[in-house]
DNA sequence: TTGAAAGCGCTACCAC
DNA sequence: GTGGTAGCGCTTTCAA
């Protein structure tokens, strides 16, 4: 392994000089900056950042702390921060916590130890995030999910509006009978999403009968529990909205299973779109949230807190706190129709308008 | 931010002391180590890893270059590198080629630069791997895919084995009219899939006509291409094998556009499995690969390289080189049946049984 | 404009 | 057993 010594003894100048090129110092002549250089590419030297870390106190690394990597919803969402982080110079430790806090909270502290300027982090339940000296350490960066109460910086999806706009989407085509499958409910997405939904219940007056708000966890198993639940009821919804894929999939099982025709019988709306969403039967309608987006917007806030004067060096309370709420979008699809009592209306007036 | 000193001073001892505690060095009196703990808790003080790596010259960071981490078949991949990496104290450094060999090459410098302990990569389709100074930075574990006649560490699912075991499936469904539709066949999982299938069909004597030899790229539109071209010929096959996800998709897609029923018409074998295999109408016949394990296993033979004798660090070529053939498993779901004339023979017989 | 040297936080060697 | 200290490779100040 070669050092900046080897290369200013080959290029015969000092190690200063050498430093100089490879830091865009403008004083270097660029006679010399030639010699270096070829002395460099000669050796395959490349400067050693952790010594270069070491000294100047800035590792130029962003962990990336994730509660569930499984959720095809993060491959986008870490798409967008690698490439943000890629342009600026800046690397990536992927951390998986597995919705373990326990776990985060112990890649909270490698994190710490290896000095990485900041942290994006998709808090578990159980968030370490609400553990105020965790934010003395770095600047942290909350990804799609805030714990209530929070007041820091965040990107996520503007769930409460996303699942407001998706209920009224079934209101419009008909439905007064709707569930709602949810996932936890101590994190913003889940609460902003059910939130979002009784609103536009109420909006329109419309009921929501206990056995119609299913809470789930946002696995696929609650998804297909909660689905057999509902379609047994006495009186089943004729439309049903599923908090997130896994829980999507899993409430599609169930219909399945029960032989419950989507959309004939029942309508569903499921949160989260993805390669697959439109190669179902039926052609799932979702609410697509913007991940890499979100991925992407994140990093830059992380970014522009790390280019903040070094005194408070973006951990002190005086730098303001940016939460961006990104929007969703309703893809309609052939998993919601109007329900079967429409679909009669308004093949009565198409019969009366033809009588005419 | 706190260093040893700090510790040291609030704990009495000396700054070796201190080390010694978090380096466990049996020689530190149990008293000490009690009033050391003591002191780094109260500081939230966590020994600066930077500093340490540039001693030791060992970084317990490990960097992952993926040539398209948008396929979700990499998702598992990256959860198994990172569970075994995280389970013997090394980070991940993640890094998305997105299938450029210039960005790449880049990330191999970047992750040389930040002196990371070695490299798992899945390469692109012109790989650096094949520049032999590249192996001097670091050891480096191929997954996934090797280039042609690359001799050094991979781990791999057995694709020869896979796309013979599954055209052996499709055979014995009855059918005789084959076609495939391949990836790109200059890296290891591309070319051994296509000669799987070639071998099954040889042993049976079946023609492989060029018409349904369909060369795709592995990417979703090349999978709907050769679908349409397959399904438009005057004798489309009745069973066609689709070498990855992605095509699957662009296939099934195809085959819903031309009114084709799958499998009453043609039978489907998509090779890679995932969450939504069994969700499809129909429920997907898969090759599954063991991609967590093949991360975790990768991972494994990364850290034994890295125990290696230190004076050829697990680079020099003395170092046996480790090629990990992992078996894929088939499951047989709902896409692929017996071709419609083989059904009407077996319904002859059925008959014929009955009249007996 | 260039070079010599101090020091970032830690480990490990050596002296006590 | 414990402590003092050189030095890992780099940046940066200061002197030439």
């Amino acid at each position: 392994m070669y050092t900046i010594r080897d290369i200013a003894r080959l290029a015969g100048v000092s190690v200063a000089t050498v430093s100089g090129v490879f830091n865009n110092k403008p004083t270097v002549k660029p006679a010399l900056v030639e010699r270096v250089k070829k002395a460099m590419a000669a050796l395959d030297y490349h400067p050693d950042q952790v010594a270069r870390s070491l000294r100047l106190r800035r590792t130029c690394t962003v962990g990336m702390v994730i509660a569930d990597v499984t959720n095809p919803f993060f491959t986008d969402v870490i798409r967008g921060v690698e490439k943000e982080a890629q342009s600026n110079g800046y690397s990536v430790i992927l951390c998986d916590a597995n919705e373990d806090p326990g776990l985060e909270r112990h890649y909270l502290s490698t994190l710490f130890s290896r000095r990485v300027d900041g942290v994006l982090l998709a808090p578990t339940s159980s968030p370490s995030v609400q553990e105020s000296h965790i934010h003395k350490r770095f600047p942290i960066v909350l990804i799609d999910r805030i714990p209530l109460g929070f007041a820091g910086d965040a990107v996520m999806t503007d769930n409460f509006s996303a699942a407001y706009d998706g209920t009224r989407h079934l209101i419009e085509l008909g439905h007064r009978q709707i569930a709602i499958i949810t996932g936890q409910l101590n994190l913003s997405n889940g609460l902003d999403r059910l939130d979002g939904f009784r609103k536009a219940l109420q909006e329109e007056h419309l009921a929501l009968p206990d056995k119609y708000l299913q809470r789930g966890d946002f696995q696929l198993e609650s998804g297909y529990q909660c689905g057999l639940e509902l379609m047994r009821l006495p009186m089943p919804p004729t439309a049903i909205f599923s908090c997130n894929n896994r829980m999507t999939l899993g409430l599609m099982r169930a219909l399945g299973e029960l032989h419950v025709h989507c959309p004939e019988a029942v309508s569903v709306l499921g949160f989260d779109d993805f390669e697959w969403s439109a190669y179902f039967t039926p052609r799932l309608t979702t609410i697509a949230q913007p991940a890499f987006e979100m991925g992407r917007q994140a990093m830059q806030i992380l970014l522009r807190k790390l280019q903040a004067p070094a005194e408070n060096n973006g951990i002190a309370d005086e730098i303001p706190k940016t939460t961006v709420r990104l929007k969703a979008e309703l893809r309609v699809r052939d998993s919601t129709a109007a329900p079967a009592s429409v679909h009669e209306v308004q093949k009565e007036n198409a019969t009366l308008e033809i009588s005419h």
